[in-house]
DNA sequence: TATGAATGAGTGTTCATTCAT
DNA sequence: AATGAATGAACACTCATTCAT
């Protein structure tokens, strides 16, 4: 029926995830097509056979960022259990999902960059970001009781601040222990939030 | 014979905020020295009179902004009071800094984009963001006894982290209320590693 | 998966011949690779598929010309029959070569030029010519007995010199037959250097 | 009545001067109107006080070797004494004129690719040479009776050539020594046209 | 007269994209 | 489908020339 659907796809994801490798080394502003070619181990035309454009490699690459997100944020809202285990898991999920693909993570400091207004590129990133909080903050509201009140949507956006600016200053400095920082962050940010049961 | 009657240094600033603008507005990877000489409505030869290269503009515009983080960090270190209460004014400081340069802020994603290890700009912002954390480690070590036990360098990291992921999901919805997060952020950031009094 | 259609050194050769045919027109200095590209009747870009840069070009240029040097001075040095004779031929040998490919010839006053010291272009124009003067003075040497005394490599340099000199003013003013000019350069060097026998 | 004729014009030598030493340097091509103006020790606006443009620059240094030309001839045209006597007086005076100023020698470089038919700049390097050549075949004329029969313009060509071949090949090797040159030169190429006193 | 800041036309080079094979 | 040679638009940067002071 669709004889070489498979084999076209397999191609395509298998372009996609050198150009995801080369751009997590280089950058995508450095990156040219033929850096791609070669880490794909194809023709540099070929790749046009499967991505309208070079853009279309960073659109591409953001759709998988994308993806993951949605995925990792559908989980957390399905679960069950307190909210608050529910943000911990959420937490410590987002940041194993980056540490084991850390290429697909290093391409954030790209796809902020080309979420800007003007940019050519309207990769929807603030609507990852927008999903991320309206998630946490219904976490936050679930848990009315055991958060403090006046816990809300601000405190959803310094929760998914922490951990992207956690994410952030490791690929700046990859030195940083990123996957220890997921109890650090749940230190701060659940017990930040969590009601206090004064005497 | 005539000395010079353009201020050098003026001119130069003229430029660079004309480049600011214009790296804010479009990014650094999209914008063309012609771009900046427009902005600046000066030949785009002149530029040239001021700045080596259309890079220097960047790391012209990073010095720009590291020397903003540098007066309020060391405003955090030289302050008085109980730290908890200093690290309050630190973190307003910094969105306050940021809220009034908005042009400067957004060219905070072009200064992470260039942060990259291979990048050909040693622009250092993993130093910026090292010395963010060791000025707020700082205070959280002198916060010993208000601070709940094994609060250290991490807690430090994310407290930056979320300052910076504020930042950053401001400078993709600018919508975000970007002055009003310093209340949330302090309220997750100083409770969540605040003693609790218990009973 | 097709094997290349074009042979790469035919296209580089048609490449070269294009660009020395300007640079004999017009001078290195002025041709810009557009005006190479229009000659060859191909695109700009096309010519960096083949040449690093424009300055390559030149060296390219340079290396047939040298290439022609060397095998006028193989055969001298490989040549037969009285040494004085051997020198004739090769005179007008090398009048010959030039006056074939006049074009090749003057490329010779950008040669010249890019030989000087702080040039860029390391072009070995003295090493030619070194050659050219060790070979004569080789067969002068040879020809000991047919030739005054004290004849030697200043000679050399001097019948090298009277060869290029005519070369020179033959590019200066292409009216001055420069075939004709073999054998008075002949009647004047070799005579000029052969022993009279004098009474 | 010229209050300032004399300041202006030493004004005008003194650019030149520093323009042809500059030139000799780095070559006309690589020279730019800033580096003139240093090595003259004035401002770069100045320069076109006293010259239209960049080009007049070579222009006026090409006046300046044709004029030590047109003397150097004039001299050899007005002098008494045995033909081939004054023709080696000339040899040695060309050569030393050069040696004496090996700035001027060196620019010889440009004024030759300059001299080029479709040059911008019709500098008259085939006119300098042609009035060589006149002289010393006057001279041979003179000679007659003391020259082989069949000496003619083409021998003229030969010595202009022997000479200037010299020349161009001291300044692609200025380890070659010029000045040593000038007897070897004469010795080819005034015996190599002198009449045979055979038994 | 002297200056050097300002200018912008001009050019070498790159590289995304196309297309003949 | 696959290739990579060919293309030319785009751009950083240079520098001769101008001109306000």
């Amino acid at each position: 029926m669709t004889p070489k659907r498979v084999d076209r796809s397999a191609r395509r994801e298998q372009i996609l995830a050198a150009a995801v490798r080369v751009f997590a080394r280089k950058g995508f502003a450095a990156t040219r097509i033929d850096d791609v070619a070669r880490e794909a181990d194809i023709g540099k035309g070929s790749v046009y056979l499967y991505f309208d454009s070079r853009d279309a490699l960073l659109s591409a690459a953001f759709e998988a960022f994308a993806e993951r997100s949605r995925n990792v944020l559908q989980q957390a809202r399905e679960g069950t259990g307190p909210p608050l285990e529910r943000l911990g898991s959420l937490v410590r999920s987002v940041l194993e999902a980056l540490a084991d693909e850390p290429e697909l993570a290093r391409i954030l400091l790209d796809l902020w960059s080309s979420g800007r207004e003007e940019s050519q590129l309207p990769l929807d990133m603030p609507g990852v970001y927008s999903e991320y909080r309206t998630t946490i903050a219904e976490l936050l509201r679930e848990a009315e009781g055991t958060v403090r009140e006046g816990v809300g949507e601000h405190h959803a956006t310094v929760i998914v601040g922490a951990i992207e600016g956690c994410l952030l200053q490791w690929l700046m400095d990859p030195r940083l222990p990123i996957t220890e920082l997921a109890e650090p962050i749940l230190d701060v940010c659940v017990e930040g939030v969590r009601l206090r049961e004064e005497a």
